[in-house]
DNA sequence: AAATCGGGGTC
DNA sequence: GACCCAGATTT
């Protein structure tokens, strides 16, 4: 048997029931193929319900605001998928009618649409012959085929993209597809495959080498960086607090946090009174300053480590415009932040 | 070509 | 602690 007919006749008997199998919408598909980019299913699955019953069609996730849609996305990551799932919403509604790209070209062409996603799209909606290569078509290729080339390497994407459009049946790619990355995920796991039962294990050169736990190779992955956050959290009277929003190009871009000093070390009280930031916050001297968490939470990051200690201040008069802390949930924050506030909320700690 | 962007799961 | 996840974009 052909690979594509092994593999589809696997998939047919072994897929999940997932709600975005059950159609070919476009709005739809690219929805889910925009928040499950390195994002595993059981973790995106809830925010797809939720963005479906927020917004039936694109028209009206095109109409929310930026901050609701964000809101919607907290705890998701990767926060410049929302922005740019909000803006090519825009474009799709406003210049395109709600009508979405129908070939693999021009859907490339979207923000937030590499070779991947257009290529799930254009298979999946319009079966467009076009190959999906994500991490399970890297992983099982990779193994059957006994390839080493560096999946994250120029070579390495050129050949297993090569590879698996020359696998792919293109009389029914949608169903390949799935059906590849399906596999990969359940089946040939990263860890602990299931060798024993898979129907390829007649031909998989990586099984046949013993070199299962090999492949695929990655190169060299970059290493943690350490950050020292604190954050002024205030407590003025009516509990109201100052919330500031994140912009720029790093982390948490869009989202809100408290005033953050960041430090090279961690550093105590008589420390954080010389920051030049934490001077401009404190206009007079009435006020009062305590560390809510002696012990860092350390927040991890796939790049960075952030020990954050939380500082609770009160003084007679807001520096800045305040937000009541009730409110301060209903704004678009970090998990970090999330975290802090529901113990701090919760806390007859005051 | 390498770095960056999150949060959660597995072993 | 290391690695991975239905990758894309910027540097």
């Amino acid at each position: 048997m052909v690979f594509s007919n092994i593999l589809i006749h696997w998939y047919l008997q072994n897929k999940r029931d997932l709600p975005w199998r059950k159609t070919h919408e476009p709005y739809h598909i690219w929805l889910s193929e925009i928040m499950l980019q390195q994002t595993r299913i059981e973790q995106g699955l809830p925010y797809y319900y939720k963005f479906i019953e927020a917004y039936p069609t694109v028209f009206d996730l095109a109409n929310a605001s930026t901050d609701e849609v964000m809101k919607l996305w907290q705890g998701l990551g990767y926060y410049s998928r929302a922005r740019n799932l909000h803006e090519t919403s825009k474009y799709v509604a406003n210049e395109l009618n709600g009508k979405f790209p129908d070939t693999y070209k021009s859907l490339l062409k979207l923000k937030g649409v590499g070779d991947y996603t257009a290529s799930a799209i254009a298979s999946i909606c319009y079966n467009e012959p076009v190959a999906v290569v994500d991490g399970n078509v890297y992983r099982v290729l990779s193994r059957i085929y006994g390839i080493d080339t560096p999946i994250n390497s120029t070579a390495g994407v050129k050949e297993f993209k090569s590879l698996a459009t020359e696998l792919l049946n293109k009389k029914d790619p949608a169903t390949f597809n799935q059906a590849i990355m399906e596999f990969g995920a359940l089946h040939c796991k990263p860890q602990n495959p299931y060798c024993e039962t898979c129907p390829f294990n007649d031909k998989c050169l990586a099984l046949k080498d013993s070199s299962i736990k090999e492949l695929p190779v990655k190169l060299k992955k970059t290493k943690v960086k350490k950050r020292y956050f604190n954050y002024l959290v205030f407590d003025l009277e009516n509990n109201e607090t100052i919330l500031e929003q994140r912009s720029g190009k790093g982390i948490w871009n869009g989202l809100y946090q408290f005033p953050l000093i960041e430090s090279e070390k961690l550093i105590g009280k008589n420390e954080l009174k010389q920051y030049e930031s934490f001077i401009e916050f404190i206009e007079g001297e009435n006020y009062s300053l305590e560390l809510y968490n002696e012990d860092p939470v350390i927040h991890k990051l796939s790049h960075q480590h952030l020990f954050t200690r939380f500082w609770l201040v009160n003084s007679n008069e807001a520096p800045k415009k305040t937000v009541s802390l009730d409110k301060v949930l209903d704004y678009p924050v970090p998990v970090l932040i999330g975290n802090f506030l529901n113990e701090y909320l919760s806390d007859d700690y005051k």
